[in-house]
RNA sequence: GCGCCCGUAGCUCAACGGAUAGAGCACUUGACUACGGAUCAAGAGGUUGCAAGUUCGAAUCUUGCCGGGCGCACCA
């Protein structure tokens, strides 16, 4: 017995309430199953008798009545009781819920996997950053955030492309180029430029590969530096996320929209849909009729393209290549781009509400020792994504960074980071992991197989196994969810919920025969709960990109 | 001025409109002579910024204030 069985078994009650005529209901609404914070509250509870009263006609508990003496009746279910104003709390027998053991076990890496987001093709785009520097902790957040959103939609069996949109093109490349070079030739770097230290590190680099360059006619060499810059930086953007453990399917670029042509079928597409007009000597796409605040310029007057040219042409680009859910993940610097996005979708003849989606993170704000770190490129003043790989390890960077919705500010000390590494959520998730590793190689070291062996489901009846396969059957609900609302931290705080519910059983449920004792059933019922643990938590671990230790 | 986001324990943050608002860190106190103590058990800590409203029920939805962050380019 699953919440979604009882759900619907609880759908199923009423309708035959109604047509015995016992109830008056013109329309069921969606009936809610959830896990009860107090475990008093039964496995689960409904608050449907409450919903359900006022057009019913009768006092919630009299309703709730009704259904628990009936629910009762049903295949797997042990108890349902009346409780408060009209809530409902049920209780499965042992033998239907410890079943679920075995379900987890057969399902393997799929367990918690469905099908909620089957059929749809999604482009997961985030960082996105321009390459004229070292992802900073800003992108770091969207790293470890958009990586696990695009995996949980995967999970939810979506068909999931991730995009990382180089911003090659106008004028910060330039400045870029300019810095470079300056740095190169013993020169400063020019008011504007970029400042940081990387900027002597990539100049030193190049003259190194190509000692003539600074030879070079000043444009000539211009060039040269910009474009080797270029190449060098991106490079080592790409070996930090990889090194993230963050993955994209396509690394696009802003000038290759321009050179393939697909800036000007974009423009041919827009055009076609009628919101293109001239104004000024400039041309316009009129987003105004779509909710934006005001019309956007695609051509300035001196010919130039703007970049939001090449955000529309993007976008038709993707949708051409058979996207039909972009999912933008932006900074909230970045969130007036919101209803522009929303109104290119439209202007290229899309469902602005179904096509594209657009997530706004709020910035990271970082402290060292309770002190503001300002972020500036510029200024050089920059915690790097490299730098916290280093001091605080992947997994522990990613989790962190992970386990907030990203809709929300958030501060992170880094002192207290670096020095709270043992006591971050993520070692006590992973510790249940390691720890289950090791019961089931001890099992394996007694000769026990346990997956041969008579599973007998009905002898975890214990409180702490009860509950501990109840936190267990929660996970494919998390993880619909956390698809769903694009919030992967459920994912994280449900880990850490299980993680003290195995704990816990842990503390209490010995689960191998100790010394002379004989191999019994309820060794290997607890195997059996053991491994299906263990599954569900390398499977969410696995969706957060953080690694799933054997030991520690 | 207009717009978006956010105000929850000392700190960092959770909480499909549900029952007594929860974790971690920090603080008190217990538990290892057999599967990993990176654990478990117990305690303390709150007028969910303020005020109205919606309803069986509001941290959550509506409105108005107060406080903070970020945007409002023919820049990228």
């Amino acid at each position: 017995m699953t919440a979604d069985e009882l759900s619907a078994a609880l759908t199923d009650l009423i309708s035959a309430l109604v047509a015995e005529g016992r109830l008056t209901v013109d329309v069921v609404p969606e009936v809610k199953v959830e896990r009860p914070k107090s475990r008093e509250h039964g496995d689960y509870a409904t608050s449907i008798a409450l919903a359900l009263a006022k057009q019913a006609g009768l006092p919630p508990r009299e309703i709730a009545t009704l259904l628990a003496e009936r629910l009762v009746e049903v295949d797997g279910i042990a108890s349902a009781e009346v409780a408060g104003p009209g809530f409902v709390n049920v209780k499965f027998d042992s033998a239907t819920q410890g079943e679920l053991a075995r379900t987890v076990v057969t399902a393997g890496e799929k367990w918690g996997h469905g099908t909620a987001l089957a059929g749809r093709v999604v482009n997961v785009e985030f960082i996105s950053a321009n390459p004229t520097g070292p992802l900073h902790l800003g992108h770091t957040r969207w790293a470890a955030v958009g990586d696990a959103i695009a995996r949980v939609l995967a999970a939810a069996g979506a068909t999931v492309s991730t995009e990382f949109y180089v911003n090659d093109r106008g004028m910060q490349m330039d400045k870029f180029g300019a810095s470079v070079m300056a740095a190169a030739n013993g020169r400063p770097v020019p008011a504007d430029g970029y400042h940081g230290g990387y900027i002597l590190d990539l100049a030193a680099a190049i003259v190194i590969a190509r000692p003539d360059i600074t030879s070079l006619p000043e444009a000539e060499q211009f060039i040269a530096f910009r474009e080797t810059a270029y190449a060098l930086q991106l490079k080592q953007q790409q070996q930090v996320l990889a090194l993230f453990r963050t993955h994209f399917d396509v690394w696009a670029s802003e000038r290759a929209l321009h050179e393939s042509g697909a800036v000007a079928r974009g423009l041919a597409k827009l055009m076609e849909q009628g919101h293109v007009y001239e104004l000024e000597g400039a041309v316009w796409l009129r987003t105004t009729d779509f909710g934006d605040d005001k019309d956007r310029v695609l051509i300035k007057a001196d010919g130039e393209f703007t970049y939001f040219a090449s955000d529309t042409a993007y976008y038709v680009d993707k949708r051409a290549r058979g996207f039909d859910l972009n999912i933008y993940l932006l900074g909230a610097d970045h969130h007036g781009y919101v209803n522009r996005l929303r109104a290119v979708a439209a202007c290229a003849g899309d469902d602005m509400d179904d096509n594209v989606e657009v997530l706004i993170g709020q910035l990271v704000k970082i402290t060292r020792g309770g002190e503001e770190v300002k972020l500036s490129k510029r200024a050089g003043t920059i915690v790097t994504l490299d730098d916290l790989v280093e001091e605080v390890g992947v997994d522990a960077a990613r989790y962190t960074l992970g386990r907030y919705p990203a809709d929300s500010p958030l501060t992170l000390d880094l002192e207290e980071m670096t020095r709270a590494t043992s006591e971050n959520p993520v070692f006590y998730v992973q510790y249940a992991h390691a720890r289950i590793a090791s019961v089931l190689r001890n099992a394996a070291e007694l000769g026990i197989d346990w997956r041969a062996a008579d599973f007998d489901p009905s002898l975890l009846d214990h409180e702490r196994e009860n509950n501990l396969l109840g936190m267990i059957g929660e996970f494919p609900r998390i993880v619909a969810s956390a698809a769903e609302l694009r919030e992967p931290h459920r994912v994280a705080r449900y880990l850490e919920d299980l993680a003290t519910a195995y704990h816990r059983f842990y503390d209490v449920c010995w689960v191998l025969p100790r010394g002379d004792e004989e191999l019994a059933p309820i060794h290997v019922a607890r195997l059996w709960l053991c491994a299906s643990a263990r599954q569900t938590i390398a499977n969410g671990l696995g969706m957060l990109g953080v690694s799933t230790p054997e030991r520690m």
